[in-house]
DNA sequence: TGTACATCAGTGAACGCGCGTTCACTGATGTAC
DNA sequence: TGTACATCAGTGAACGCGCGTTCACTGATGTAC
């Protein structure tokens, strides 16, 4: 018997999915207490009601990022009309141009993994922790009879295309990045077992 | 004929040297300008005379940093003593523990490549510049006959195995991560053509 | 169902602090004769 | 070589601003009888 959400709970939940979104596209230093607030539709004075610091947000912000980042991965695994390999499904997602272009709905990694060794003790403790869900996502997609350590090498291939791709800035530039870095995945592990 | 450097171009580079490293250490946002300036044994007032704003020191440091860490790859290129193909010598290079340890002194892409989007038009267009020099830089050492859009996708492999690894914290998963890695590349591109 | 009161969630002003930036000044360096 | 002066490089106090955090208060929600 789960209760219903009290009003508090509600309004905790806003936050922390603003927050969320604002810490892909901002980074972690893009998170302001004020400003998190006032796009939550509050004032920055009851934060403290529900946060007892910032960083406390910084982390239930990045743990939502990757539970929504993984969901949304998975509802896609689940395609009706494909007959793709889950580990197709998750590379074309992952490096798709909807990916490119959407940081703040996408993979927390992706998106903050340069700043994460930086961080406070407990935030960056929470961003390891995100680092060997997408490990652990991607060793369930890989084709059974690959070594279990290659998938630490695709998510850092991932996770590297993407960023650079994004750090080229120039549309063409980064998407051949993406194109490419799918191609060479797909060659060499999408064993059609 | 190079005109021998006066006092001042003198202390332009030692803030530039010592911004290129905190750059690299901190972040963007962990380049304070009264930081960098008491690093450099100077005080904060004396800034202005060398910089417009602080966003041309950032544009500088990150030139500097990447034509440093450039140079010491290549430095290590020359080492006598191995018969290791350049492609190799970079993979082990880069993707070694003294890399993984040392974030001040190597590669600003791998260091900064998730903030470089979200810095102002003049600071991600010489991010984008640096990352084409990494790309261009793989390409160079990648065995001939190797596809020129596979430059693109190891140093995407390289960024984010090391990002990875050094997000991981914890010494083990990291170098783990390291270790698979440099595996997977020169199984894959170090043919003994 | 209605009234009285306690609790709760959110408000808005205020705080101390560190940041990037400005500027009047000083002491050292270098040039003119 | 020595003196007089202009230029230069760096100093340190001050600025406005936005940040994270605190707190006394208010209006709404929910409970007791």
């Amino acid at each position: 018997m789960h209760k219903p959400p009290t009003r508090k709970e509600l309004t905790h939940e806003r936050i922390v999915a603003t927050a969320a979104r604002a810490l892909r596209a901002g980074g972690f230093e893009g998170v302001g207490v004020a400003d998190i607030m006032r796009q939550a539709g509050l004032t920055h004075g009851g934060f403290y009601a529900h946060f007892p610091s910032r960083d406390v947000l910084l982390c239930e912000a990045l743990e939502r990022a990757g539970r929504d980042s993984a969901a949304r991965v998975a509802s896609r695994d689940h395609a009706l009309d494909s007959g793709a390999s889950p580990f197709r499904m998750l590379v074309e997602n992952y490096l798709s141009e909807r990916h490119l272009g959407a940081p703040e709905s996408g993979c927390p990694v992706a998106a903050l993994a340069s700043e994460m060794p930086r961080q406070n003790q407990a935030v960056a403790r929470v961003a390891a922790t995100r680092v060997r869900s997408l490990i652990a996502a991607v060793g369930e997609r890989l084709h059974p009879g690959i070594s279990s350590a290659t998938a630490g090498v695709v998510a850092g291939q991932l996770v590297g295309a993407l960023q650079l791709a994004r750090a080229l800035g120039d549309e063409a530039e980064g998407k051949a990045v993406l194109a490419a870095t799918r191609r060479a995945l797909l060659e060499q592990y999408d064993l059609k077992s």
